[in-house]
DNA sequence: GGAACGCTTCGGTGGACGCCGAAATGTCCC
DNA sequence: GGGACATTTCGGCGTCCACCGAAGCGTTCC
């Protein structure tokens, strides 16, 4: 039965800075307490903490206690997959100062996008596998046989990927690049490998990634990709 | 350079039940006056008229001036996409009564979604193609070769959709069925030649579609398609 | 047990905005 | 040109809500 959708309260939701600025802060898919957000986002606690309940009714944001600091996250990759495609539309939030843009460079280069790896990290390898046929197609992304192998190989669990219950593969658009690149279930299994592995590490409290030395080799060796700009 | 996205003022654009409504009744993708919008969501025509100037601020929707009536429509296809993608976390608008209920059915059926099919014809073709080999992928779709022959021969404009700006193939997410169906470029091609063939015609005023007894012989003979719940 | 800490709840305030009717603007028809 | 019609603009009203500080609740550490 197909019914109009109702989306008032996602809109509201998003509608104010303090919440944007929250989602905007959870896109790495990282789970951060309360006080945190507050302070990143200049309002009082209690602020912070109304506008937390707001987020968690609306099921973007999920809480779980640990002990006396509660840590909130985004509810789900669907989640993580509107408030992309929201991206799109959306218009460029206000960054002010050196810092910042340090910030925003460093994370062009490399970051996790809620679960996966985006920025020219992300679309340079996603191109990489579509030239060398482990991915099909241009702008959707389709998991062929020999990328199967392939991946299996460096050993992303592409079996785990394929054998859950969201999408195996999903073409996530980069902000950055508007350009897709590797998400879903596959796109999330890479990016823990990429991890695990320690071809990047996490820069500290943050969605920016850096690629170590024993990642750029991999790139360049197996899939011929040069990352001394990432 | 990658920035958070301010998602402030897109949410503030969907926060309200008429404008909410509004969205819905333009997602089938036809441009509509503001009298009939104001009138179906029942407010004033003053108050539809500043809900309106939110949306196109917000840049959700575009307005175009014909004679004395000003007809408002979507903003474009990453709209449409963006408010699908919203749409799997919305919770379903309230729907009461019988009249509501068989509009219900039939859009489950088949409808547009801004500019492609969707409903149980939508996802039916779409499983079909990818069991031809026309499409490949499960969770996304990338066109094929024997697909792009196929879909030529049966009229779809293929090399047009393939040169257009925006993405070939986009895999949407159906409300209904929760299962993917084929949208983008190619999408609204096919849409466009379901329609210019005669195999499906619009229900007057609305998303509906009628798929026509044409339309189901070429369902059941090219792709061993069984239209006849849609 | 008590103090420090993280977070939420409560009460109150100011501003934003959704709503309407009335008036203004613009277009069409005769 | 005048009257009907579609739409927007304006003025005003009522409500909602973002915000803060203070108080309350639960956890941790000594």
């Amino acid at each position: 039965m197909t019914r109009d959708r109702d989306f008032t309260a996602v809109g509201r939701a998003l509608s104010t800075p303090a919440r944007s600025t929250f989602l905007n802060l959870l896109m790495d898919g990282t789970a951060r307490p309360a006080g945190e957000l507050a302070q990143t986002a200049g309002v009082s606690a209690s602020t912070a903490s109304e506008h937390l309940s707001v987020l968690v009714d609306a099921g973007l944001v999920t809480c779980q206690h640990r002990g006396r600091h509660r840590y909130y996250s985004l509810a789900g990759g669907e989640v993580a997959a509107a408030l992309e495609s929201l991206g799109v539309l959306a218009d460029a939030a206000p960054v002010s100062g050196f810092r910042r843009s340090r910030r925003a460079e460093y994370l062009a280069a490399a970051r996790f996008c809620y679960d996966h790896l985006a920025g020219r990290l992300g679309t340079g390898l996603t191109d990489a596998w579509v030239r060398s046929g482990w991915l099909a197609g241009r702008d959707e992304l389709a998991l062929t046989d020999a990328g199967a192998v392939g991946l299996r190989e460096v050993g992303v669990d592409v079996d785990g990927a394929v054998a859950a219950r969201r999408a195996t593969t999903r073409a996530c658009l980069d902000w950055t690049e508007r350009r897709p690149h590797l998400a879903g279930a596959l796109g999330s299994a890479v990016g823990s490998r990429f991890l695990s592995a320690g071809w990047v590490t996490r820069h500290r409290s943050g969605r920016g990634l850096d690629v170590t030395a024993a990642g750029r080799e991999l790139a360049r060796t197996a899939w011929g990709l040069d990352l001394t700009g990432a």
